[in-house]
DNA sequence: CTGTTAGCGCTTTCAG
DNA sequence: CTGAAAGCGCTAACAG
């Protein structure tokens, strides 16, 4: 079965890999019938297809979507960047993307930035030379020219997470902002008055300080505010919320709750109070963000927001796929988020 | 500056992109002129290069990987196959692996299996269509097709995770069984003798009942055995962990310890004893695989073995970008693992 | 229902 | 150091 056809080397130097060419030698037809049978569209006479399948079979032909593409101009890549793995968060919104992406046979070609938009840009310079149908991105924080390229690309830019600011094409996710405001109602409403905070590096999670933006506004309407804050000069972890809620506690004793930045640094607040022997709520509530399992199977359910991440990039997937042309003007979908009221607050 | 040429719709119907011909045009200089300098090969005199680069930047061109790709028949893309995204240690291998290809320019292309071996053998045809320069994907466990279609493409492949078995050219990983075994060895030796056990699915973990297997194997090699174990029909979490272990300990009250298939079971383990009042490794040890972050933020950091999810990615992608050919027979890479002594065993 | 023709945008020879 | 010619494998746009 090995051919000795004199072809050129492909791309590993092996076996000149099938072609349409091959197979319509084979099944005596021309090639765009092949093409038309492979791709499933236009009328084919019943014999043709069994005959030209029957080809395919015994050839073993993998249609090659680089030529494919090139052809057609039009791909079946999506572009997609993500500042990081190591939050759940992403990617939970990237499992959404594949979800929303899986029936359609496009696939994501993925970069991440670890929240550098230096890097960004070079990714979207490096994705954009694939041809990607469209874009996903997540939030706002671009650089001008990341922002002017997306823009002038003309394929459908989707910027998620955030709807708190105008975006180039279309924006899904949730407005922080709001989340937050709505934390600060509920938490006062529940009778908390003594407000603390702890949370991670507001320069690279500016959704972060959005939110705890939120819970101040509602502070100052109440005639409250924050009595103490630890910060933590890194990414969100359960160590660092751990940490950072014992050095908050040990600056001032008397608040009545603390806000985390997210679940993450909540669920290592739980885990100070546990250590130390503080009974969440009875002794100190504790307020995460995200909705996250790990909070939810804690012996005490993390009482917190859900933030709809898988929802969020199948739904920028689903919008993608069905109006694959930009509209008229930028568009925002709000994917909500629902106070989860847990037992730690 | 809006050139009036009439070319062809581009993949967006936007401005018909800028094309080599067009820099080349520009700057009055042959097509492949600029391909070389834009990929910084070959000679070139300093004064066409300033020249080119300018008309680059003047035009605003974006090299089309598609036509280079066909072109060359060498493209930079990497097919990356993993079971899910939920399981953040999929996501650490994930991000290994974009850590190793990040400053080589190539980019992943990614597919989610959802532990379905069929779905698998369809990734492997769309990602093949793109002619990947290696392909890179979780485990041993495919269908006969997937494997043939592997072997046949030429390119490098590389199964991540697992060294138990014979590779299609590039393994990299750790013996879960080997891990299994020293996990029970250690166990064992800290005078621990009645053993329980809780894990979830191993028709889609085939690594966790190999190094389930592994602990039989220490335990008959000591005289001892299993008393009791509970399986959850399903993905491991933390909730499962933890359901599982309340129904094991209502069946079993005289177990000295539990490992558990994985650090997400064992934390809902961990979890479960603080409800329950159970004080972890004085009442009842407990031991975890991985070596999760979660795990050792814990009041009681988890006892467990450390898994290098990271470095199987990253290693993987150093030893592909480094040897883009295939060697002779097939490799096994042994990325190790270390028992963390924790405070739960 | 099937085929012919003409590229897609780039890179590989091979010449100068 | 630079260029001309040819073609990668496929598909759009017409024919027939």
């Amino acid at each position: 079965m090995e051919a000795d056809r004199t072809k050129k080397r492909s791309v590993a130097g092996r076996h000149p890999a099938v072609t349409l060419a091959d197979v319509a030698r084979l099944a005596k037809v021309s090639e765009i019938t092949v093409s038309r049978i492979v791709r499933d569209i236009g009328p084919v006479a019943d014999g043709t297809r069994q005959r030209v399948l029957a080809a395919v079979a015994e050839t073993g032909y993998v249609p090659n979507r680089v030529a494919g593409t090139l052809a057609s101009a039009t791909s079946n890549l999506i572009g997609v960047i993500i500042p990081s793995l190591s939050n759940i968060v992403f990617a939970d919104v990237l499992r959404g993307i594949d979800a929303g992406l899986e029936p359609s046979g496009f696939r994501p070609v993925i970069g991440i930035t670890n929240y550098d938009s230096t890097v960004e840009e070079k990714l979207i310079g490096s994705l954009l030379a694939w041809k990607p149908a469209a874009m996903i991105i997540v939030g706002f924080d671009h650089t001008a020219i990341t922002r002017r390229r997306l823009a002038q690309s003309g394929i459908r830019i989707a910027e998620l997470m955030d709807i708190d600011s105008e975006p180039i094409d279309l924006a899904v996710g949730l407005s922080h902002r709001a989340a937050g405001y709505e934390t600060g109602r509920h938490l006062i409403a529940r009778g908390y008055r003594r407000f603390g905070y702890v949370g991670h590096d507001w320069e690279t999670d500016r959704r972060a300080r959005l939110r705890w933006e939120g819970v101040l506004q509602a502070l100052a309407e109440a005639g409250l505010s924050c009595i103490a804050q630890a910060l933590f000069a890194g990414a969100s972890s359960t160590q660092a919320g751990r940490a950072m809620l014992a050095d908050l506690l040990q600056e001032s004793q008397d608040l009545d709750v603390v806000v985390f930045s997210n679940d993450d640094m909540a669920v290592g607040g739980v885990f100070h109070c546990m250590a130390a022997g503080i009974a969440p709520k009875r002794d100190l509530a504790l307020f995460g963000f995200n909705g996250l399992d790990i909070g939810q199977a804690l012996p005490t359910p993390l009482s917190t927001v859900r933030s709809n991440r898988f929802l969020i990039g199948k739904i920028a997937v689903d919008r993608i796929l069905s109006q694959p042309e930009r509209a008229g003007n930028p568009q925002t979908i709000n994917t909500g988020f629902e106070i989860v009221e847990g037992e730690t607050a």
